[in-house]
DNA sequence: GTGAAAGCGCTAACAA
DNA sequence: TTGTTAGCGCTTTCAC
């Protein structure tokens, strides 16, 4: 059933031309007669060629793939960025070769990648090993951490500024009057958590206040549901929460409401991380810190693109601004 | 900077075996002596030897690769399904080129994943034009159209039954004793508002019910509001509301609670459709009839595997069944 | 079981 | 501009 292929001989014999015009033909910038255009155009029209790119990637060595590997996408903050990811790499003309990976088969999927031979890597998630990024770097392609940070890496990363996004929060729970501040962690071995609990703990500081409990939600919905309870039995419970991210922050919010009986924010202030769209939804209105995710998209393929294109396989870090975005899960002042 | 790379020919010179052994070798089930493939993984390990995956394909003419098209990953259903699918497909030894595409660039998305040689491909979106699925199918590639419906296409269809969904919401919300029962509408032209739409007509009419009034939300956030207002802004206004996914519904609610001050489900009830993570978060708690994902990826995928292996490319339309999800966006009973 | 040889569909010198 | 000629890195007969 496959159908005959149909290659550039084919077209070539069609119009009476050789097979190298063919090419020419379908080769951007390549110098053909219009007449022979024209004739070849006819042929490859009437029989219905199209390119085998992998034949093309194969002799020019360039497979005009790039990889890109994400962990979950429960989290609506990678949707975002997969999708502008891949418009973007679109854009300029790259293809995506996607892979989702677990901790376990991280080797596997990162071989396999290789052995289409992407011509660069996106590793979009906070639980990838290093040492993936190692082996990239071997094979002389580019490597970019997306949203992680591992100093010891050959691996190029984009972040936001979690650090300052962190001390902005620690000084906006203080300025708002709250006494009793807490802090759900993410996963706790991610370069964003511990990023956005140190600045964190900075910016309370510097108003002379320290973080009054914390407990750990691992970036899990169940995971922040359960570090709620845990920190809310306490009969000196936080009467404001540092979330590490939005996504846990919605969790948090609903036990807080659901199951505590709380009110957010007359009686607990909740501030998230990442601004996913559905932070501004009104059942939440979370008060969060936003990441530039198409500023850290650009930076991304920018960076990609440019070691692609020679030889300085450089190592570069882009870190880009946070700011906070102030909505209605957060007390503004003292009450 | 780009390593020299390591052929299989190198691999052979180093092991002192011909570039056959060698290609054996990384052949799984090829016959190859336990001396010779100790000898020839030796030198690959010592030369650092992966094998080039698009030169395979290209003289076997099997590419590995399934080409995944998808409009919009805002709606939360289609990150769980691309994790799932992509997920599923590795498992079964395939890659994932993915591709995001608008209604305009679609043309030369399908030309691309075709001169990628993708042995498959799967349309995921509401919104996408059907001709290029025939362009597919003229070229003997299986497609698989996920979660739409086109009667005069060659490809192949999962959906769930959104005619049953549809009509086992209609029912339900006049057995909870509801009076004006409206409908808010996706994107008119997609065979899943269509089939929603007419099942949930039907079941209103089977408990000699009409339609109370309707508005169009398009799928999206901001069409679902302004369906809402829309719909509420008659004196007789809904006291239950069906609204074609689960994405627009969460606007819904906010505008019903947030803007006009109505209770959900005291005051109106609101049915979705999909059963996204998201409406079992506490703050919506979404009544709604479920998509069963897992098992229509497992279509998807058993489909493609199928046509992919022999001659018959036919056409399949698997309908898998769905189920209303009860939770408590919608009153029961009576008041 | 192993090597030699042919060739997948294409690009890229190189002459003409 | 055009055609000729080599391969890109690999799989796959086919003899041995």
């Amino acid at each position: 059933m496959a159908k005959p292929t149909v290659t550039s001989t084919d077209v070539a014999r069609a119009a009476k031309v050789s097979q190298s015009a063919v090419s020419r033909t379908f080769t951007i910038g390549a110098s053909v007669s219009a007449d022979t255009r024209r004739r070849v155009m006819a042929a490859a029209d009437e029989l219905g060629y199209r390119p085998n790119a992998l034949a093309r990637s194969l002799i020019s060595g360039k497979s005009g793939i790039i990889g890109v590997l994400v962990a979950y996408l429960d989290n609506q903050f990678y949707p975002v960025i997969l999708e502008k990811l891949s418009r973007k790499l679109q854009a300029e003309g790259y293809r995506v070769l996607m892979f989702m990976t677990d901790t376990g088969d991280q080797d596997v999927v990162v071989n396999d990648m290789l052995q289409y031979q992407v011509e660069g890597v996106v590793m979009a998630s906070a639980h990838l090993s290093s040492s993936l990024a190692q082996r990239c770097a071997d094979s002389g392609i580019p490597v970019v951490l997306f949203n992680r940070y591992v100093a010891t890496s050959p691996a190029s990363s984009v972040t936001s500024d979690n650090l300052e996004g962190g001390r902005l929060v620690g000084n906006f729970l203080v300025d708002g009057g709250h006494e009793r501040i807490s802090y759900i962690a993410g996963f706790e071995d991610s370069s964003t958590n511990r990023d956005r609990e140190a600045g964190f703990h900075k910016g309370l500081a510097e108003r002379g206040v320290v973080c009054h409990s914390r407990a750990v939600g691992a970036y899990t919905i169940e995971g922040a549901a359960q570090a709620t309870r845990d920190l809310f039995q306490s009969k000196s419970y936080p009467d404001a929460v540092f979330v590490a991210n939005d996504h846990m922050a919605f969790a948090v919010m609903d036990v807080l409401r659901s199951e505590l009986n709380l009110n957010v924010p007359d009686d607990v202030s909740v501030v998230g991380f990442d601004d996913v769209p559905q932070s501004k939804w009104r059942a939440y209105d979370l008060t969060t810190v936003e990441q530039p995710s198409t500023a850290m998209v650009d930076a991304t393929v920018e960076i990609l693109l440019d070691q692609m294109g020679g030889e300085n396989i450089s190592r570069k870090a882009a870190v880009l601004p946070t700011k906070l975005v102030v909505r209605k899960s957060a007390r503004l002042s003292k009450t």
